[in-house]
DNA sequence: TGAATATATGAACAATTATTCATATAATAA
DNA sequence: TTATTATATGAATAATTGTTCATATATTCA
């Protein structure tokens, strides 16, 4: 059994995940590295909500960002990310087939 | 790139993990089916509020129970869950190691 | 039937959090 | 330098949520 404390901080790292606008966030920097204007314009959400976010997901280490001239890029720190991204959506998608 | 309504599930779904008491609950269970009263006892967290949390982890198809007698013993769903907190406790180990 | 045990649940309060709005900072271009 | 563009951030408000307390339900035992 692992710690209270580590638990505690696991639960906060999926707090991450825990919210539509960061997840699509994820679920976009999937596959391909992004800046804000680009994440904001796509998933139309506004600038600086995006950019709350990404300073939440940058501080999780769920994020790395390069800066080039003025646009910042996003992309996912880990396959840890993506893995738990994908088995998240295997999951719900069985249980709803499973309702069928 | 996947609906916006799916990524709202999957987020409400990470919901369930994004909890101290809820992801120690998960723990306990990764190894060992477990009754009510013994996750009280062993978490230290009140009768009701483990009830109250695992009535969630219930309606989110993350754990299944068996009612024999007056007990009711819960289980893991399926090894999504077990994969899942793997990598967030290996994404999280190594962050903290990074720090070093 | 009545008492005891195991679990579930409704209401309420406290705490957390996501967005908006306004504005700040930083980099580039004119 | 001034204007423009890209991103960041502080404050405030609204909404969500976890726990406690009291109590209900269900099962077993005497």
């Amino acid at each position: 059994m692992e710690s209270k404390q580590l638990l505690t901080e696991l639960g906060d790292f999926f707090k991450i995940f825990a919210d539509p606008t960061r997840i699509r966030i994820l679920e976009l920097l999937t596959d391909q590295e992004k800046c804000v204007s680009e994440i904001s314009e796509l998933l139309e959400v506004s600038q600086s909500a995006v950019s709350h976010q990404l300073k939440l997901l940058r501080l999780a280490n769920v994020v790395s960002t390069e800066k080039i001239g003025q646009t910042v890029t996003y992309r996912l720190a880990d396959d840890h990310i993506r893995i738990i991204i994908k088995y998240g959506l295997e999951h719900i998608k069985e249980a709803k087939g499973e309702k069928n």
